[in-house]
DNA sequence: TATTGTTATACTCTATAACTATA
DNA sequence: TATAGTTATAGAGTATAACAATA
């Protein structure tokens, strides 16, 4: 069409490309799961990009805001992260001033991170477009699969119960 | 317990963090997925930890094996990456020796990608490995629900409908 | 001694962009 | 001109390991 030898432009990423056979993948809720997870992400983070946010530092805000006074290091347990990097993430985070650290009281080793009040106020906004993206991703479902979807992704998520 | 002041530990990851609020989090398709994704990648890595095999190289054993000649670009396609991922993928392939990269006739810019006669014999142990894996990843769910699930995940995988 | 936050460092994954040899 | 494979490089993301301040 035009003229661009270059650009390797990706497009959105096909789960079945025509002529290709994928067997025994097509029958694994892990490869499912990966390729719903792909798909999401990249819409995500093209409808956050505004802000942006991932959905990491998009977790990270709701998890501060609804949980008083919280510690990186909790932060991190919560995330499922090594301490060291919810350092990278508060940073970032901080950067953008959508919270703060705050000295704890009892302990001068802790901080407890709080939203600031611009933080308070794009959550709001973040949050809704978030519900905007993830009612046009999950168009295809009626709100009763849509339970059904997160009752199972939440078994998933247990570990194995050997 | 012991005397370990090292170690940061990690464990599983807890995907619901007692005391902790999530709120928007827990109604979120999108984040469902995320945790669902995160809990079967380690594990899926660990049980397949002894062949050195993470998901992406076993789904490309899985297409090379099936679709005979598949070329670089058209691998990376297929598995949505671009082309200097899939040299450095298959690069690793070929080092392990599960591949072979062989010359196509009619091009001579280009190789079609098939299995090597270890490679053969090894990817269907490694495919047991895999389907014994699923089958404790997805044991709390039973067959028709596990049916539903796929169906799910694969509306999800298609981009909005915008 | 243990814990909190931090830093330095490294490793993995994957992207961009340029190059080569063919077509 | 366009395409297949390749390479160099860089940027996320996240891990390990050590450290200072505090408990």
């Amino acid at each position: 069409m035009s003229t661009r030898a270059l650009k390797e432009a990706e497009g959105p990423f096909n789960p079945h490309v025509p002529g290709i056979e994928y067997g025994v993948l097509d029958t694994l809720v892990g490869y499912g799961v990966r390729r719903a997870q792909l798909a999401m992400y990249s819409v995500f983070v093209d409808a956050l990009a505004k802000w942006n946010i991932t959905p990491q530092r998009f977790s990270a805000l709701v998890i501060i805001s609804l949980n008083e006074g919280l510690t990186l290091t909790k932060l991190a347990e919560v995330l499922g992260i090594v301490r060291s990097g919810s350092v990278v993430l508060v940073d970032a985070l901080v950067e953008m001033g959508y919270i703060d650290r705050v000295e704890v009281p009892g302990d001068r080793r802790a901080y407890g991170l709080a939203l600031t009040r611009k933080g308070q106020k794009d959550l709001a906004k973040i949050t809704q477009a978030v519900l905007d993206q993830e009612a046009r991703a999950t168009a295809r479902l009626n709100a009763a699969r849509r339970k059904q979807l997160l009752e199972m992704l939440d078994l998933l998520a247990q570990p194995p119960q050997d």
